[in-house]
DNA sequence: GGCATGACTCCCA
DNA sequence: CTGGGAGCCATGC
């Protein structure tokens, strides 16, 4: 489905595109899925995206960590995420933590450009 | 067009 | 480990 997809920027479409590619169980940092979308140092954006966009796609936005591997949200959503997490068979530990060499995922270089996800 | 914002990241103490 | 400060930059008002 990509009806909606007109109003969004390129760029917003590149990062919406890459979370959805995240497969289960793995992670993205925010800094990664910027650099993937062709921004290095758009790691906010993203964020702020993710923020915004979290309750009108269906996005896996828990799989998205800062790149400490740690879960950036505080309080309940800190806690939603980490269960998302878990669900998927991911280990975190006391500090909302994981470990990123093991869970992060690499997407192939030109994998965004397709656009079939939105 | 200008300014404030932030689910980031880097650097140093 | 924690904490503070600076840099970055697309987005929204």
């Amino acid at each position: 489905m990509k009806a909606e997809s007109s109003t969004l920027t390129p760029f917003t479409k590149r990062v919406l595109t890459i979370i959805n590619q995240i497969p289960i169980g793995h992670v993205m940092a925010y800094g990664q899925v910027a650099a993937a979308a062709g921004n290095p140092r758009a790691a906010r954006q993203v964020a702020r995206i993710l923020h915004s966009m979290s309750d009108k796609y269906q996005l896996p936005w828990h799989r998205v960590l800062n790149k400490t591997g740690k879960i950036s949200l505080r309080g309940e959503a800190a806690t939603r995420q980490r269960r998302l997490l878990e669900q998927e068979g991911i280990v975190i530990n006391e500090q909302n933590q994981v470990k990123m060499a093991a869970y992060q995922y690499i997407p192939k270089e030109n994998a965004f450009d397709l656009g079939e996800y939105i």
